[in-house]
DNA sequence: CTGAAAGCGCTTACAG
DNA sequence: CTGAAAGCGCTTACAG
């Protein structure tokens, strides 16, 4: 930059002003002179620098569980278009899941100074975790005394309060797990079994919640729960060993024989349900005719998974674009965000 | 950090050089002192002031297409978890595709000074895109003028010579389609649809050149060829055309009834492939038993898909990390990376 | 409107 | 081994 202001015969200041958006701007004919020898020498401004000097980065960082994972991949599309419609940029960190590895982004986002971090992935509620949960809120709680922007999709961070100051993206998993019960109890459905992830994962825990509320208020029984990982081989394991009960007749096994599936599985994911079925189908059994298989997420790249599955939208690529909107504007709105979702009843549940 | 080094009584300099790793390290003594006082200030460097002071940031720039793509967002895996390994950070960058914005991403990078830059997904070699090849070849060239290391996941950036330096991590896309169209005839299928992206998309011609490179070997003669979009509803939109042929028994329709798929249709990619076989599907046509389907690229969301789907199998995350560690070596490996990659024959290619 | 100068928070030859 | 000082490439009050 100090050769383009020789270049363009103006002092440092004035080349700074014109090539970046200052408040003060200098005359046309020096704005001209400057910008033509910034073109002619292929200027581009050291944005460390500008960073070190200014009091913004132009950094967003972005913490999620698996980026290979399509609920958070689609989570960070939308993220990423915020973000480059703002001439912002987004550092990447994909952590795994869990709070301790979560608190490490965090201070490496600090480090560089990143403007705003946004969370995405489910918390660990667990007495196991409780320390790094801590350890995760203090991180975030300093990150932000120095003046970064936090915002989580999902549910808040474990111990935070609304004092935090932390901006919440809900992810409405409750309300919508809860009218999936509903529609599927509206369908025919009586019996049913939830594959759900280990205890202390809120977003498996709240699916889960949400489900039995909506038995409940469909004058239903509860449903019986088996816990099991909360991803494509927790699926799948849990649906081999529900096979085998279901082919051996034992308690769990089917009852209304003939007359449309002996029970629903609802699974926390569809990444879970698409585990169920593969397990189910392995073990001779169908869907829906044997056993309905719902899930939750609405995943794109199962769309046109056969049976078609039942399932819960969650406008996935939305969450994201709302954190960054909420954590970039200067002013952002006090009320919550109400994501829109709604269930898809297809194939894989239907009765008759 | 000037804190830091008052409350320890020592100069700027030797803080500095027992917080970051310096080659010169002070005594024992000073440093359990320097260290002491940063864990009890809560210091943080700031990554910034150390980039702009050193010659590295520390930042890798990852551009691909589409972040929440399968196919890439497997890349990036890879990719993240070596730069992880590395305690770097990756600056994700998503296009959207095509040279212009690849350019744009190049520079947004270049000003933040990436140490390196990593570009994933296919070239576009058309007369119209010339233009802005040109374009992004020459900022990459400025870019690695000024220190930075490129690698390209995939084909070369177009018009680049092996002088520029830029790594390529090579996709087998001809050999292993090559290989699927032998796996294929030796299975028994002799009519043959490929469809295809819009020609001048660098992998997918490579995976059709491959493909009836394979044909020509077994003696076969070349498949048609059917240009549409490479992404699902591409796939979904040629299926409906073809299944509209078979149904109506035009010049392209079914030929050995009872004995077998009229046709195998290769798509040039996995998602492209469900699309097509939700197109034929909604038509009437059974998979494998009227259409054979083979895809390529072995997403893993798809793997429980049914019927199961024919594909090469690519080292998508392998990829990834192979580009970070070339780009990231001090003297990287000179001889062209050989990505493991096969073909995987499963039921939606079954021949009777 | 423009410029000289201080400052952002580090690192690193260069002396001592 | 340690420290004083210059420098990384910008921005921005503060003067003029």
């Amino acid at each position: 930059m100090y050769e383009v202001a020789r270049h363009a015969g103006v002092s440092l200041a004035t080349a700074s002003r014109v090539l970046n958006g200052s408040s003060r701007r200098p005359g046309d004919a020096i704005s001209e002179r400057v910008k033509a020898s910034a073109a002619e020498l292929g200027y581009i401004a050291n944005a460390q620098a500008q960073g070190l000097a200014k009091k913004n980065s132009g950094m967003l960082g972005l913490i999620l569980h698996d980026i290979s994972d399509p609920y958070f991949s689609t989570i960070a599309r939308g993220v990423q278009g915020s973000v480059q419609d703002q001439q912002k940029v987004v550092l990447l960190a994909s952590t795994g899941g869990g709070p301790a590895s979560e608190r490490r982004a965090v201070a490496t986002f600090a480090a560089r100074r990143a403007d705003a971090i946004v969370i995405a992935g489910t918390r660990t509620d667990t007495e196991k975790a409780a320390g790094e949960n801590e350890l995760l809120l203090t991180e975030l709680r300093r990150y932000k005394a120095n003046g970064g922007k936090v915002a989580v999709i999902g549910q808040p961070v474990v111990g935070s309060v609304p004092d935090d100051g932390f901006h919440t993206v809900p992810v409405p998993n409750r309300q919508l797990s809860l009218q999936l019960a509903a529609d599927l109890a509206c369908a025919g459905h009586r019996r049913f079994l939830i594959l759900a992830g280990p205890e202390g994962l809120v977003t498996s825990d709240e699916r889960l919640a949400g489900f039995q509320e909506g038995l409940k208020q469909a004058g239903l029984d509860p449903a019986e729960v088996r816990r099991t990982g909360f991803n494509r081989d927790g699926g799948y394991d849990a649906a081999v060993t529900l096979a085998e009960d279901l082919n051996s007749g034992t308690p769990s096994a089917r009852t209304g024989a003939g007359d449309g599936p002996a029970v629903c599985v609802f699974a926390a994911s569809d990444v879970m349900a698409i585990g169920a079925i593969a397990g189910l189908r392995e073990h001779g059994l169908r869907i829906p005719e044997d056993v309905a298989v719902a899930g939750f997420d609405d995943i794109e790249t199962l769309r046109d998974f056969t049976p078609a599955l039942t399932t819960a939208q969650l406008p996935l690529s939305s969450l994201g674009s709302e954190a960054v909107a909420r954590v970039l504007a200067e002013d952002p709105p006090q009320d919550p965000f109400v994501a829109q979702g709604h269930i898809i009843l297809r194939h894989s549940t239907e009765t008759s």
